[in-house]
DNA sequence: TAGTAGCA
DNA sequence: GGTT
């Protein structure tokens, strides 16, 4: 037996991740091609762009979203809306696809009836990163995030209640999907500087997938 | 403070 | 050089 063997029974699993969070280690790898996919046609509608921060600094990371609201981020602040303010226009309808995906992870998670009505999608390229923060301008905290991978790997940071809470480090791989809710709801959490690297579905970029209910 | 930079 |  070789080594990829030994590693191999770790390809699929669940990773405690905090309370009330968990990795679900390739949850989603036979649908990677078709999120993909669904990915590119919403960002033909609705485009990747770099949002300015309140302090004024751009985001290295690239955000489009669909659903029903979008998150976006300027000088006034950070805040979802129902209209894409580039396009002026709804953005696009979450594929079905989306929402089966985000309903059956979060069943698996032990939060069940999950009716995300956001799903933002950043794009991450090498040297992007998204500093430690928290998911708190959502109208519903009982409702969990739920968070897909696809193309180059990442290491997830997952910190506790407070900004200064020790951060934990997880390797995020395509395919993969965390889910956090419960006593975790709020916890600061990030992505770690992405390294360079050539994914055989999506080239030189990381995908992340968040869903949400925003109301 | 979903940001960067500098210092101990 | 990585970490706090």
């Amino acid at each position: 037996m070789g080594t990829g063997d030994l590693f191999a029974e770790f390809d699929q699993g669940i990773m405690p991740l905090a309370e009330g969070g968990v990795i679900l280690r390739g949850f989603a790898l036979d649908e990677v091609t078709g999120l993909f996919a669904d990915i590119l046609d919403i960002a033909s509608r609705s485009p990747f762009r770099h949002m300015t921060t309140p302090g004024g600094y751009r985001m290295s990371v690239a955000i489009t979203n669909c659903g029903d609201y979008g998150w976006i981020t300027d000088r006034r602040g950070y805040r979802y809306e129902a209209i894409d303010p580039a396009t002026s226009k709804s953005w696009p309808a979450m594929p079905s696809s989306f929402l089966a995906l985000a309903q059956r992870a979060a069943d698996m998670a032990g939060f069940p009836d999950f009716w995300p009505t956001c799903c933002l999608v950043n794009r991450y390229e090498p040297g992007a990163k998204l500093s430690l923060h928290q998911d708190k301008d959502e109208a519903d905290f009982a409702a969990p995030i739920v968070s897909v991978s696809l193309g180059l790997p990442a290491t997830f940071l997952f910190g506790g209640a407070r900004r200064n809470d020790k951060a934990r480090r997880f390797p995020l791989n395509s395919g993969d999907v965390a889910v956090w809710g419960g006593a975790s709801r709020l916890h600061f959490h990030g992505v770690d500087t992405l390294a360079g690297g050539t994914d055989s579905l999506t080239g030189p970029y990381r995908f992340n997938l968040t869903f949400r209910k925003v109301r």
